[in-house]
DNA sequence: AAATTCTATTTGTACTACAAATATGACAAA
DNA sequence: TTTGTCATATTTGTAGTACAAATAGAATTT
């Protein structure tokens, strides 16, 4: 069962092991798992093998530990540990193209959910957004401004994962709107079909008309830099 | 700086201060790290938990460690923990339910990208996949039949991220498919905007004729038992 | 100069010890 | 009998020592 011989760690297998356990016993949230004691007999290894695999997955939240009452399974908070990858100093610029291009597809797609559920207050809060930000200036918008707009957008769409998953690749965003500013310069490229700029008082314009394929074209227009960045980098 | 007080245990505090430590000196992959004895020091706690900390931070794949070498930082695999916490025993409904949304939006909003970069020999490919299908019986399609012609899609739009993204998703569409069927019988549900039901060989059509708003619209009735099962279930 | 061996360093694993928290049961009070 | 308090035992959290395994770099030999 467990390899001493192997190139992963005992840690590594370990911690495979207890993932298994869980799956194959059906363990669900709130069921209980043996205690460190039982698993170093179960798996004939050290306390401190058990622990550094049972610490993997208690930052992962697949498991909680108290104090005499041992561990039990939770349900994890999906993007915790995505969280923490999501370091533009650490991905490749392969990545993070692909990190724009989620960013393209994800507002996209988004659409039919905004749609489907966009209130009137909803469209008052946008209204409120975009009248602040034509007074700055819609050249002198900050990446938060700008961030500010889509954010709400994604709220109303009702997905949180989503939502989160949204916020987390801001920093990505942000270090490339930094670094390569080119593809940024919002009157030379947020352009519609028409080769007309979309800026985001346009984008709440169809959301009044409820005009749903009106947005989406205008979404894509406004996300061209984005769009430039991944075909044209390097 | 370590607070042994603290209701969080210290691998916990080192583990985000040797994160923190890692984005202030702005190490990329390839950058060496102090090692265990020096981390000790820098933070006064015992190897022990210095271990555990590493050793959630290499399972992420932020960090390499080699005897003698030392630490190293490495760029990590982005999905690689997050494929450990996607489990549907783990997740409640209301996450369950997210990650059919997550699927529309990706599926919907892919089109973009699907009809810039589809060739010839990926239409081949599809023909195959949607000959087989029909020759099995549209109705007779497994989970994994089903995936086989949307996963081609996914490579063909040709963001490695999303794909695997996708991927790892795909157990719980399967989950849901076993215990929630109701929603998934295919010829009562699948219908496009005039109530015809979508197929493959529909989808593959309008790639055919380069008609993305047809396939966008498509797409959206062939995915419609998800939205049925977000908005309806329970 | 090249190949080999040796040595020192660093990570991986095991084990012991004790502190801190707390579930459980024993016991006392009403 | 029920309730509240206390003691005990169990389990996780942290510290420390010891040694095995791997290997980078120095020393040695060819």
């Amino acid at each position: 069962m467990i390899n001493k011989l192997s190139s992963t760690t005992l840690a590594d297998q370990v911690e495979k092991h207890i993932i298994q356990y869980i799956r194959t016993n059906t363990l669900v949230p709130g069921d209980g798992l043996p205690n460190e004691m039982q698993f170093m007999e179960m798996y004939g290894t050290s306390r401190n093998v058990i622990r550094e695999a049972l610490s993997r997955l208690r930052m992962l939240g697949i498991v909680q530990s108290r104090t005499k009452r041992g561990m039990v399974v939770t349900e994890p908070p999906l993007l915790s540990s995505f969280r923490k990858v999501m370091d533009p100093q650490l991905l490749s610029i392969k990545t993070i193209k692909e990190m724009m291009g989620m960013r393209i597809v994800l507002e996209l797609g988004l659409a039919e959910f905004l749609f489907e559920n966009v209130s009137n207050d909803d469209i008052s809060e946008l209204e409120q957004i975009v009248s602040r930000q034509q007074a700055i200036g819609v050249n002198n918008l900050s990446v938060e401004d700008e961030m500010l707009f889509h954010s709400k957008i994604y709220k109303i769409a009702g997905n949180d994962f989503i939502s989160q998953f949204n916020e987390i690749m801001h920093p990505i965003f942000v270090f490339v709107k930094h670094n390569y500013d080119d593809y940024f310069k919002p009157l030379s490229q947020n352009l519609d079909d028409n080769g007309k700029m979309v800026n985001h008082k346009q984008l709440l314009s169809f959301i009044k008309l409820n005009d749903k394929e009106g947005y989406y074209k205008a979404t894509r227009g406004h996300l061209q830099p984005y769009w430039e960045f991944i075909y044209n980098f390097k």
